[in-house]
DNA sequence: GTAACTGCAAAATATTTGCATCCTT
DNA sequence: AAGGATGCAAATATTTTGCAGTTAC
């Protein structure tokens, strides 16, 4: 884990710094997506509000994350698996579940092509599925808290 | 358009105001969707910045307007179709272009159905394809500012 | 007349910027 | 040592809330 996290802050020319290792960490440890407030939650506010945003700036501008759009006024973040900073890979499924609040990547999921009127050209497809996730649904009884 | 606009209002049991009335006017007349910030400039700031909130909040709720999920922390609205209060039947793909910055519905063109992984119930769908819109295609002489 | 809506003030929250200091390379 | 990153203070922007006055019905 500290070797891929060195290994991804280098690999983009950042330098290796506690709020990055430790934000870096985070995301690769969470199971979902992250806004910035459940990242400050999660470092326990061991950074200033400030760095968290820089921090999430930087890696969304080296390609190290992508952003997830939604509809509350709460953009997350997630790891890209396959993106560069020239080129976001995220042709993948978002799924947020109304249940226990978790935004996850849906990797296997692919975003399904779709024909366009005339004149329109497609650079980025975003599609956010939300409903109830596997954790969540009724008489499940692996159900568990957002981590 | 004045009766359709009260029309609008009566049906969904929201008194008629000015200030409701000219937003409703601006959504139908607009061929986008609008931010919050757009149909403060498009009113030329005439209603208090919170009537414009309470406004965009009464029509969210009532199902006369939908919001379009962004990665850019600007949530856009645009006028529903088909919605009802219960029933948000926004089974369309949105389009944002990266040049006039417009967004639009295109109602036409339905989201296509995907399958999920087992245990995922999929309650709504958004999908917003991100480009260059008919208007400001390369070579298109038609181009227009966003309204 | 009454309930609902608006505008103003202010609070709460979110985001950005400047700068001095500290850390990474 | 030099450049970049951080933390703090403060400016700016966004959204919400309370309340008194106004408007719709």
């Amino acid at each position: 884990m500290r070797d891929q996290i060195n290994g991804i802050l280098k690999r983009n020319l950042l330098s290796v710094t506690e709020s990055r290792k430790k934000i870096l960490e985070l995301f690769l440890q969470s199971s979902g997506a992250l806004a910035h407030a459940d990242i400050e939650k999660k470092t326990g506010e061991k950074f200033d509000r400030v760095t968290v945003y820089r921090t999430l700036h930087s890696f969304l501008n080296k390609g190290i994350i992508h952003s997830i759009p939604s509809a509350d006024n709460a953009i997350r973040y997630a790891l890209c698996k396959e993106c560069t900073e020239e080129n976001h890979q995220d042709d993948h499924i978002h799924f947020q579940c109304k249940e226990c609040g978790n935004t996850t990547c849906l990797e296997d999921v692919h975003v399904p092509s779709i024909v366009l009127p005339k004149g329109f050209r497609s650079e980025r497809i975003e599609m956010v599925v939300s409903g109830t996730c596997k954790d969540c649904r009724p008489g499940n009884m692996h159900k568990k808290a957002p981590m």
